[in-house]
DNA sequence: TCAATTTGACCTAT
DNA sequence: ATAGGTCAAATTGA
């Protein structure tokens, strides 16, 4: 599900630090809560990247951070570089509560007892498959979202604009995933 | 009205 | 100089 990362060339402190990677097909939910600081656009990448760190930095000097950027279209595919670890009693407490008491689309997964056992590995995920519920996601769905919606008031009979909205894309990667048949779209990349 | 996000500017390492 | 990472003012939305 995740692997620890192997970035460790040259010798600046980033690269010292411990970092753990997921490749994903959906924005999962990790269970902590993240504020996102930046976005940048990486070269060579098709995608922007996206900057978080915990929530509860400022508050609980928690040094966790995290990297979100969709590394493939076809299959939609995101990747997560995590960077340090959750010091901070809050966030914790939160992806325990999460991963004790799963929201009703996850539980099936988690039907065996391994709560602890999750809780113990690093970093704690809740569920592969719990649903994104904030607005972090769109960026990484669709970076040009902005953009696009403005071009719709324009020109709505431009073949590329985009008329779905965020929650259409939960539902469209949430059917890719439940059903064994992929779903056609064009994201007009 | 307040807090989270957006986004260009700014910073730093290469 | 350039690319990646962070800051923070403006914007957005609940």
């Amino acid at each position: 599900m995740y692997y620890q990362s192997t970035i460790a060339e040259g010798n600046s402190s980033r690269s010292k630090a411990l970092t753990w990677e997921k490749d994903s097909s959906i924005l999962f939910e990790d269970g902590y809560e993240w504020r996102k600081y930046g976005q940048k656009k990486i070269i060579n990448a098709k995608y922007l990247r996206s900057y978080y760190r915990c929530s509860y930095k400022s508050d609980e000097e928690c040094a966790a951070m995290k990297h979100v950027q969709r590394i493939q279209e076809d299959p939609p595919l995101y990747r997560t570089i995590y960077y340090g670890h959750h010091n901070c009693k809050t966030s914790l407490l939160n992806s325990e509560i999460t991963l004790l008491e799963p929201n009703s689309t996850s539980s099936m997964f988690l039907s065996f007892n391994d709560s602890l056992q999750i809780k113990e590995q690093y970093p704690a995920f809740s569920s592969p498959l719990s649903v994104p519920t904030k607005q972090e996601s769109i960026d990484a769905i669709n970076p040009y979202h902005n953009q696009i919606a403005q071009d719709q008031l324009t020109s709505s009979d431009n073949p590329l604009s985009r008329d779905y909205k965020l929650e259409f894309d939960y539902v469209r990667h949430a059917t890719m995933l439940s059903s064994t048949k992929s779903v056609p779209f064009n994201d007009g990349f």
